[in-house]
DNA sequence: CCCTGATTCGC
DNA sequence: GCGAATCAGG
């Protein structure tokens, strides 16, 4: 696997979306296993393992019998009859710099969940007049990309309490002719840069209906996802 | 069984 | 650094 620094920054991404590591797998063409061992490396925030924590456990518990860790699989481990306990320890300091981390959280960051919801797209802004007709440009990139993202199995529907309390009062000035850029309303949110560096943000663009991305690069995003089925 | 993510370790 | 193999919980 090449881990080019989009590849890499797409991984970020969708890790961070919350999507589980097959999905992302999927989506990049490559096993959940890739997708994890990657994601360690890259120093992602570990997300709620099914499991029990391990090093939890074993903490010390060691004195007599060192634990089974591994079952030998195949063979290997003959270092562990002989290298006995010159490389038990060494080195245990954490990389610990993720710390900055805090991948994305922004200022506001569009709950999304996985590209493939169909999500009504909620109307961004007044209707002014904006019917919003969807440029020929825009309906070919959606045509072009394959997203075919029927949600073969969804994460986890993750319930979000709307909030958007909506009461009656509505804004009785007339906000109808003002635009909010820089507030509200849907944006681009394919990451530029890294996320912990001072010059990270995401595109901002306006993205395609229903769509977390722009038109630019909702096409990179799902150019390569054709047919996932094996 | 399926799913999930985490870890180890040969390459 | 990479990822298959493996582990392990739901």
């Amino acid at each position: 696997m090449e881990w080019t620094d989009e590849t890499i920054a797409r991984l970020r991404d969708l890790w961070s979306q919350g999507l589980s590591t097959a999905e992302i797998g999927r989506q990049l063409s490559i096993t959940k296993n890739a997708v994890v061992g990657k994601a360690h490396r890259l120093g992602l925030p570990p997300r709620p393992s099914p499991i029990r924590n391990r090093k939890a456990a074993d903490g010390e518990a060691g004195t007599t019998e060192a634990a089974p860790r591994r079952k030998s699989p195949s063979k290997a481990k003959v270092v562990e009859a002989a290298g006995s306990d010159l490389f038990t320890d060494g080195k245990e300091a954490a990389p610990a710099k993720a710390a900055s981390g805090v991948v994305e959280k922004t200022a506001e960051t569009p709950a999304r969940k996985a590209p493939s919801a169909p999500e009504a797209p909620k109307a961004p802004v007044q209707p002014v007049a904006a019917a919003r007709v969807v440029s020929p440009v825009q309906k070919e990139a959606v045509a072009a990309a394959p997203h075919r993202e029927a949600p073969i199995t969804p994460p986890k529907p993750e319930p979000r309490v709307a909030p958007a309390p909506r009461p009656a009062v509505p804004p009785r000035f007339s906000t109808a002719g003002i635009d909010r850029p820089t507030r509200r309303g849907p944006s681009c949110c394919w990451p530029i840069g890294d996320p912990g560096t001072p010059g990270f943000h995401f595109c901002g663009a306006t993205p395609l209906p229903g769509k977390p991305y722009c038109a630019e690069h909702a096409a990179i995003a799902y150019v390569k996802i054709r047919d996932r089925r094996d």
